[in-house]
DNA sequence: CCCCTATCCTGAGGGC
DNA sequence: TGCCCTCAGGATAGGG
């Protein structure tokens, strides 16, 4: 479940290995997993190109190259993106494969194929509908206090909910909307409309802190996640109420409950969460 | 507008 | 050992 911090870990890693090179080859797997343009396409339009940053967007990373185009990469749930020589064993369920010019390897596998891989110009592919209008970057100086209590007061759907809409903020996922909630001591259950001032202000705050955190760990390596080099995050060792469900509550000792919220498993605290 | 559910998928884990 | 069932959930579509 790469989210923000995992696919920032991946771009920062990705940046320095792979800006400059060129790709000299490339190879498919299952086609279900290019969006747009099809396999063929996609390959046609990558070799021969450098790349020359490589950017993120909420859960997209955006490879720019020097061709106009950008190679949109999601990882979905269980996407990885891999830099490895050309000669390593590729993983069970590889669907692309990026040759470049220094004898690695830029690879994605995806065993679930929630993942999606687009290629175009920016502006065409959000024309088209490829990409999705996302929200507010919750690292960025646009989240600010008075756009996110903005965002919030306006709605009445539960937190959760409000919170895992990308057209929101881009870039939460299940596992940090709970952090965020629980080190806000916001229960996500609550609907946003009737947040207090000070509850609002609170989850604006949270919400960049536990980002940060985690991209300090290298992200959350619960089960699937792992860096470009094949190498787990630590974050889910500093995880309070993700995955925790019945443990007691770190902070007050009352024990976790879960629930579902917009389909998702939801772990709180209903002593330090009102 | 909002909620719920199904869909896409494989692999892990439990029960027997 | 092995089979079947359930569960995990990001994004999206469709119905209420």
């Amino acid at each position: 479940m790469p989210e923000l911090p995992e696919v920032e870990t991946i771009r920062r890693d990705l940046s320095a290995a792979v800006e400059g090179r060129r790709i000299i080859a490339a190879a498919t797997g299952h086609p279900s997993v290019f969006r747009f343009p099809s396999p063929e396409a996609v390959v046609a339009g990558i070799v021969g190109s450098t790349v020359v940053t490589v950017g993120r967007r909420g859960k997209y990373l955006v490879i720019s190259l020097d061709s106009g185009d950008d190679l949109v990469v999601h990882l979905g749930m269980t996407g990885h993106l891999l830099v490895c020589e050309t000669t390593a064993t590729p993983a069970l369920h590889t669907h692309l494969r990026a040759t470049l010019d220094d004898g690695r390897e830029l690879r994605f596998d995806d065993a679930r194929r929630f993942g999606r891989i687009i290629l175009g110009e920016q502006a065409n592919l959000r024309a088209i509908g490829a990409l999705p209008r996302l929200g507010v970057e919750p690292l960025s100086g646009d989240f600010t206090v008075e756009h996110v209590a903005g965002q919030l007061r306006r709605t009445t759907r539960t937190v959760k909910a409000a919170l895992l809409d990308q057209s929101v903020i881009a870039g939460l996922g299940n596992i940090y909307v709970d952090e965020a909630c629980h080190l806000a001591g916001v229960r996500p259950t609550r609907r946003c409309h009737r947040l207090r001032a000070t509850e609002r202000v609170a989850l604006h705050q949270a919400i960049p802190a536990v980002l940060t955190k985690a991209i300090g760990n290298r992200g959350t390596s619960f089960d699937d996640y792992r860096d470009v080099w094949n190498a787990k995050g630590s974050n889910q060792e500093t995880l309070q109420v993700y995955g925790r469900a019945g443990e007691p509550c770190l902070r007050c000792g009352v024990v976790l409950r879960r629930t579902v919220l917009g389909g998702r498993t939801t772990v709180f605290c209903s002593g330090c969460q009102r």
